[in-house]
DNA sequence: ATAATATTTGAACATTTATTCAAATGTTCA
DNA sequence: TGAACATTTGAATAAATGTTCAAATATTAT
């Protein structure tokens, strides 16, 4: 018994849902969407973005920036490099990142006065 | 041995660090905008958001549109509830929800055009 | 009152995600 | 080369979150 079997049976108003159903994005965009938003989601995320939107910066300072370690700094950074959201260069023995997509903190910034003030 | 001290010992450009450090915005704030990231960023809860920003639904025919077990979408509306994002009303025995925050979806669609398409 | 339907709830389980720690890598400089 | 420093990595742990199932609640109709 799948879904669909268990939600079929209780439908209250067939039209409704069917013209609902009908404007429904697809699957992947919703997933898309929900990616992007689980990488910002994250709170230590969000304060490395920010610090990065005001500075180019290496792991080291960041990490003071943030007060976090420098590890936790690292494995973040990765993620973020890896939804191509931070880009790097390494100077001597530093590796300096910045920001790749200025959208995010354009939609970061959105939210912040959407939302919080 | 706290992080302020594993950091400060390792900082590159002492200027810079306070520079930025003096920019970042308070702490309660970006746990904010994390909260409500994450409330967002469930795939569940946005295809809910987004079924809900074209039309009031029932539970029921909510489950149907989404296609998800009822107790599971039940479950997410409580939670989009407990952070005011959906109110509702109940009519027989049914139990209607519509969005109570249009910025939420404002910022779903913003996310939308800059990142997905 | 009893049965039928719609929704909610709590507990259990499964999965994902964040964080720490220790070790490894890569770079510079003596 | 070897010591010192900056960063990365992997594995382990800890914590948070999503999902399912079964039972409980609430409303309506017989």
């Amino acid at each position: 018994m799948n879904h669909e079997d268990v939600c079929q049976l209780k439908i209250i108003n067939k039209d409704k849902v069917e013209r609902v159903k009908k404007q429904m994005i697809d699957d992947n965009k919703f997933q898309s969407l929900s990616d992007t938003f689980k990488t910002i989601s994250d709170k230590t995320r969000l304060e490395i973005l920010y610090a990065l939107s005001k500075q180019e910066l290496c792991v080291c300072d960041l990490s003071a920036v943030v007060n976090m370690s420098i590890s936790l700094v690292s494995h973040q950074l990765r993620l973020l490099r890896d939804k191509k959201l931070v880009k790097f260069r390494k100077e001597g023995k530093s590796v300096y990142y910045s920001l790749d997509d200025e959208h995010v903190v354009q939609l970061i910034k959105m939210a912040y006065d959407h939302l919080i003030e």
